[in-house]
DNA sequence: CGACAAAGTTTGATGAGTCAAACTAGAGAG
DNA sequence: CTCTCTAGTTTGACTCATCAAACTTTGTCG
């Protein structure tokens, strides 16, 4: 297996790459999601390189190899079984399991992991909606469009929120906006880069486009 | 908190001074259990006895101080909390648990650890019967005696198993002899060194004066 | 006592992962 | 076309945990 150094620059390549354009990670990102200087991060990339888990090129962009994205994807099931299990089996707060798992994600080891994925039934998602590769490694689609996208009136699912930051997932569950309520899109204003939604039998909230587009919803007829 | 390596020598020291006269841990037995050359013992055992964890001369006996106790408790709280629940809730074999835990409980944090202990319900001791601390870092008494040291037609209930080897707990467990069993004592053959057990409805069993040594059980009327 | 084995210690080296700081490539502004 | 800024790279040093091998202590037995 893989040290938890290289697990960590491996998930964080995955991230990087999947929500840039080009698909690929650049080295400043790279070492401050990693947390590390850009210096290790390039020292580390290179040794990804030779383990033949990255493709890197002097001053290009990182990607993985077919071999590191099959790790990522591991490395993904691990954090958010995990995740799944923290939140139903140990009822702790959505807000912290992502620290907890991002530990706990370098110990398990593949026989416990699939004594917890039978204990919790096989889910498909985690807490945050977000899809948990099966143990071959494929990943279901990431579905739903940011609530800023929506047309103001539409009736809304919430299926998924994509940031992991403690304030803003203390923020979703405050208004519950967790994934699976139900919602209305009251009002879209674009000029002033804010939406209102009303959580089925809540209270309304207004939030800015930058916090709409990190609630993903699907539409309810 | 300390490291992984850290945790796995305080660890073993208070095992290995537990289970000796003197109360102390020798350089070679330490290296042996954590894994390590002796010279690596002695070099970490200098680490730790300037970080105040445990008590050590150059060619003297190898102690834990208080504070080292402290942490030494505390690690092993983790660990059987987390065996317990392999066992109890991920229903895995008791043979395996005690190496899975021995990854996990370096990864897991207070507030894992705290939820894990409610949603078990605060147990008192692991599947082998061993104490598990509290919170405070009190341990329970280790009660019952080894099996060989009973006299022949009584009747017990096992307790305890006090070796955690693969062989020696599939052993246990396909006789049905695991803490909790009532079972009889047949004989007691002080010049074959042997005993003979039978574990309630099941079939008698016999075993050497060193298996039974690792088999506690208390009196049972 | 003296010799020897076993236990313990020291020393020098290694690999992983990291940082700070000096340096280089490339892209956009004028 | 050059200047400058930013991203990226290189280098040298450091810490942690480790090993192999040379060396020292201690205790035991003849």
């Amino acid at each position: 297996m893989a040290s938890e150094a290289v697990e960590n620059y491996l998930k964080a390549i995955d991230a990087l790459a999947h929500e840039s354009p080009t698909g690929e990670a650049g080295m400043k990102r790279l070492a401050t999601v990693v947390g590390v200087t850009t210096g290790t991060a390039t020292s580390m990339c290179k040794k990804l390189a030779a383990a033949r888990l990255v493709k890197y090129e002097r001053f290009g962009g990182i990607s993985l190899t077919a071999k590191g994205q099959a790790a990522a994807r591991d490395i993904l099931r691990r954090h958010r079984l995990i995740e799944t299990f923290l939140v139903e089996t140990l009822k702790l707060d959505w807000s912290v399991v992502h620290a907890e798992a991002e530990r706990l994600e370098h110990a398990i080891s593949p026989v416990v992991l699939e004594a917890l994925d039978r204990h919790l039934g096989h889910p498909s998602v985690d807490p945050h909606g977000d899809p948990i590769p099966d143990g071959a490694g494929a990943v279901g689609e990431t579905s739903g469009r940011a609530l800023g996208e929506f047309e103001a009136g539409s009736r809304v699912r919430i299926v998924r929120v994509s940031d992991q930051e403690k304030g803003f997932l203390e923020f979703v569950a405050r208004h519950g906006l967790k994934p699976g309520t139900a919602a209305v899109v009251n009002q879209v204003d674009r000029a002033a880069q804010a939406i209102r939604v009303t959580p089925d039998g809540l209270a309304t909230v207004s939030m800015g486009f930058g916090v709409a587009a990190k609630i993903m919803a699907e539409s309810r007829g």
